[in-house]
DNA sequence: ACCTGAACACCGTTCAAGT
DNA sequence: ACCTGAACACCGTTCAAGT
């Protein structure tokens, strides 16, 4: 029926009707790659997010995506950089604690509701603009709360370090069938510590395995900050 | 020549001979895989033990291992207590804080010298003889200290934290090529750091990227040790 | 019970060749 | 310059079949 028209517009093959009308593989870019990156750890977890995974999801080879990104983990890295744009900037008004709390704890959350994103930011060290933003935001309120700059400058890096295992730990815990038998034999070889070998471990074993996350992780953030303002840098570190 | 000897002796085939004769296939046990597995670790770090490799090694199928180790987690995690037994236990006469920190540095040490170890430490919570004992060490000097109970019985996980992350971070950034280029791009990052947009992070910027190491891992047990000792656990939790 | 061959369903990365 | 097919060198895990 449409043979005539056919012929007629399509006479020199269908590339350029096809080129309007698909949505068509949108150009390769960095920003592209990355963007449908996010959307399969997303939907999937970072677990899904393979150079083959993604190659398929933008209708190409995995030979290509080369060209935008150096390897898998250059490739995790920017989409943890992506992410790290939806930390909650700090609330004004409150005590600088509970807002360097709080800041912490969106780190934290970000971190632990994108499956396997917690494990890959204990490994690569992301340098992107929103990992900046973060640093800049926690540097300001250690200095609104008084922390002497060189033990701010340290201890920026020791409460991420904290968020970011802390995230790790619980992320795999819920999620990971292995892992919460790992956290279950931790739990059972704690309360079987016979008091004659480990007698404080048989003593404590309660108050070693206790707490919600949310309170550990508030006392974590809490003891860090404390020992963070009562613990000068050696000497020669302290230049400013 | 010992064409009659062999008529005698291996007539029935040479299979009983070779029983006694060849280093021959050691029976698999669970031990004897570990002990494999921590070999091929020393010898090649982590990631080259794999449960293939790590068959071919015991001249077997993969599929034998796994009547001895549920997966490949399971192994890691049996690799790393393994590893935890060469951790130097508490020298006595000195103070408590600078025994604590030599235990938790000779922790360090021994996830920081074999490729790999650190990282799947993060993720991995062990369960074993040795990781115990480390707790109980812990958990006594930490008295000693006379840090409440409560308070320590959280503040093992901290320390133990901040160790394995930190060991992580410096044996992937000392020994992936891939992980010194995100090391160098953080510091590029953050020397570039405008003042207008970052004026914290700008005029910081040496301070952040200071200190050896060594030094940054001192102060960040200090800091945990100060913190811990200043900040009480909820109320709720301090039942003792 | 223990062990295995073979298969299933994947990986990252490179490279010569094409456009 | 950008993109690709095809290959290389691997993975973990399962399962039916053998001993």
């Amino acid at each position: 029926m449409t043979a005539h028209s056919d012929a007629h517009s399509g006479a020199r093959s269908g590339t350029p009707r096809s080129r309007r009308e698909r949505p068509a593989k949108p150009a390769l870019t960095r920003a592209g790659i990355v963007a449908a990156a996010v959307e399969i750890m997303s939907a999937e977890g970072l677990g899904k997010v393979t150079m083959r995974r993604l190659a398929q999801q933008l209708d190409t080879g995995p030979a290509s995506l080369y060209v935008y990104v150096r390897n898998t983990a250059e490739l995790h890295a920017a989409i943890l950089d992506e992410l790290l744009g939806t930390v909650e900037a700090a609330p004004a008004g409150d005590d600088w604690r509970e807002r360097l709390e709080k800041v912490l704890t969106s780190y934290t959350d970000v971190l632990f509701s994108h499956r396997g994103l917690a494990q890959s930011a204990l490994v690569a060290r992301p340098s992107g603009p929103h990992y900046l933003r973060l640093l800049e935001t926690l540097l300001a309120l250690l200095d609104e709360g008084g922390v002497p700059p060189g033990q701010a400058a340290w201890g920026i890096d020791l409460l991420l370090q904290c968020a970011t295992a802390t995230a790790a730990e619980h992320a795999t815990r819920d999620r990971d069938a292995g892992a919460q038998d790992d956290w279950d034999g931790l739990s059972a070889a704690v309360r079987g510590a016979s008091g004659q070998t480990h007698p404080r471990l048989a003593g404590l074993a309660d108050e070693v395995l206790s707490g919600e996350p949310e309170a550990r992780l508030s006392w974590g953030f809490r003891t860090l900050i404390n020992g963070i303002l009562h613990t000068p840098v050696p000497a020669d570190e302290a230049q400013d």
